[in-house]
DNA sequence: AGGGGTTATTAAAATGTTAAAATATGCTGT
DNA sequence: ACAGCATATTTTAACATTTTAATAACCCCT
């Protein structure tokens, strides 16, 4: 009755037209020497007319690939992700492969739901930044992609899954820099405030080498992390409200740190809130360094010293590995892991000569 | 040889160790009244057994629906759009539909690219943000996807043609809100700083009506936008810098208005900068608002207040909007305009008795 | 004219599903 | 016993493509 889809032209039509068999017009399409360069002209030509494209779906079927990759992801509104993805999708289009995306929200049912799901559409591979717990994590799930003959690449969070490709920041090295220049500055006594995801470990990790380096010892006292008992279990990734109240905390410390060095720069942000309630000027008073740059982190009172993560092209290179062992399935696993920068603004200084600051007389809030 | 893909069992291999035809599976599998409680039990236990998921792949051919929608967005990293894909995955997701994200990322080619990609998929529907311009906007390539019978919902800048629905927060309200709020506080001076997109002009439009309503003149002067002229064609969303260079020339202005409507954050938070460089107080000396609630606005030195968009609840929106239309496909085009809301938090405050402001003796930087 | 050997084309089978048509089964009333 | 009917199941065709096997066309050579 009211067959609303318009109904499109399909290879037998083409034939049809051309006076020639389906096989032949399949063959034009997927550029098969065996076909007279004349027919070819001729189907061509139709097809152009016509404007008929090829049915993927049935190509699918028959081919068994779909051109369709998965890629979930731990929370799209996570600063880093969205670049991720616009590279992913990017690369993606150039290959003609499409992209499924699916955001898990940190929540591992949904995790679990999507992998069903994406794996019952066939995809032919998968990007997945997996939720970072290392209690439960789906890895059933993430084993049965594999096992269904998926490939996956592993995005910031790695699985022991030995199958599985794997691209992060090498945050170690990155965080070590960062606390490298602090140090060089003149600073001694450097904060640490955490974030809750398991990167941190190793941003944690390279500050403490560079403490090691320059022989200064760890101060437990100085990292700061998430106080559940306090707050109770927040799964979200460390925010401004973390910053803030590190700082506060730290804040009490006697003397007060003359650095601080964030896991991120949603908690420098909060830091600095707080630093301005109570009068102390960055970098004058304090010196702050961030990890992401995010795009605001420019434009603070005081623009942010930062780590930056090359977020496209983590993207870019995500799926790169992935066609690759789309194509040669049974090669080695690759870990790769990339580099991270450093981009000096103003918020770090040389430190303050004066043994005790004084706190409190803070800018009117 | 190396056929590296597992083979996963079909409908048929389940008919057969069930003892019973295809076609009767395939009625098990839909839900069809048509077979006896007995032979469907045997069937979903085998079904449960082996672990067989129906290959959607069959399924879309016989059905012409792929249960896939597109999203084409302008760009993923302007901070609305991640939440609103969200919102968009999230609903889908409950439907058993999967979303394939494309970003054109402003660029007319790719967005045009994306575009024939998605119909040659056979998507059931698409959700577009188009590039905003009125110039040139792939409006032909639109058309040809509803004209190939695939329903579109338009989300944020509206297309001329008919057979679209459209979703869009309705900023003139919105922005008329926040500067009665303004007004309310005394403001009379009132700046507004001009996103490039062009709901812009609607936040434009509800800053002239707020005027309006309580008889202050309109005055061009307090109007700034990029200057194309001086910096060149820049397509992103307004941004901090833009936010900087306005409020850089609007402080030459005498008298230096006493508050500022922002299009964006983004813009605001260049603001304030410069507004810190200059030693103007927020909001003893100056008021500002901002437009969207992105999650740093509540973290900036002074907590920003702002007008927020329901960003996920859009996506959310958008998505069943996009549902009906598939369902009834001939139903007139609807367009639903969402309400904002204005968030008050500490950049506004009553506006300063004293005539003329001093500028310059500004907080070091 | 009749092989032998390419090369180009066609016909047919296969992919995994659904839906329509055909058939089988069982029951009721005569 | 059988028509008439409802219910349960199977067969078959269709969906749009690719691929394999079969065939036709062509050329060359004796």
């Amino acid at each position: 009755m009211e067959s609303q889809r318009l109904k499109r032209p399909n290879i037998k039509k083409i034939a049809e037209m051309a006076g020639v068999s389906y096989g032949t017009v399949s063959r034009v399409l997927n550029n098969s020497p065996l076909v007279k360069e004349k027919t070819r002209k001729r189907v061509l030509k139709i097809i152009k007319e016509i404007g008929y494209t090829p049915n993927p779906v049935a190509r699918a079927l028959k081919n068994k690939s779909t051109y369709t990759i998965g890629l979930i992801i731990t929370n799209m509104i996570y600063p880093f992700f969205p670049q991720i993805v616009q590279g992913i999708e990017d690369r993606a289009a150039q290959e003609n492969y499409s992209v499924i995306i699916c955001d898990s929200q940190g929540d591992k049912e949904k995790e679990a739901q999507r992998l069903m799901s994406l794996v019952s559409r066939r995809i032919d591979g998968l990007i997945a930044a997996p939720i970072d717990d290392p209690e439960n994590n789906n890895l059933e799930c993430y084993r049965s992609v594999i096992k269904r003959g998926i490939p996956i690449v592993l995005l910031n969070y790695y699985l022991p899954i030995p199958e599985c490709d794997f691209i992060c920041v090498d945050d170690k090295p990155a965080a070590e820099i960062a606390v490298e220049y602090l140090i060089e500055l003149g600073h001694r006594r450097i904060a640490f405030f955490h974030d809750v995801f398991s990167r941190s470990n190793n941003r944690l990790l390279g500050y403490q080498e560079a403490l090691r380096r320059h022989n200064i010892p760890f101060d437990e006292s100085l990292v700061f992390a998430r106080d559940v008992k306090k707050e109770g279990i927040r799964l979200s990734i460390g925010d401004e409200l973390d910053g803030y109240n590190f700082c506060e905390r730290m804040l009490k410390l006697s003397p007060v740190p003359t650095a601080i060095m964030c896991s991120n720069d949603a908690i420098a942000i909060g830091a600095y809130r707080r630093l301005a309630e109570v009068g102390l000027r960055i970098p004058e008073d304090i010196s702050v360094i961030g990890f992401d740059n995010v795009s605001y982190s420019n434009y603070l009172y005081v623009p942010l010293t930062t780590v930056s993560q090359p977020t496209y092209e983590i993207g870019k290179m995500s799926f790169e590995l992935l066609m690759e062992r789309i194509k040669e399935p049974k090669q080695k696993a690759k870990r790769i892991l990339v580099q991270a920068e450093l981009v000096k603004r103003r918020s770090c200084g040389p430190v303050r000569e004066e043994e005790v600051i004084e706190i409190g007389k803070g800018i009117e809030v």
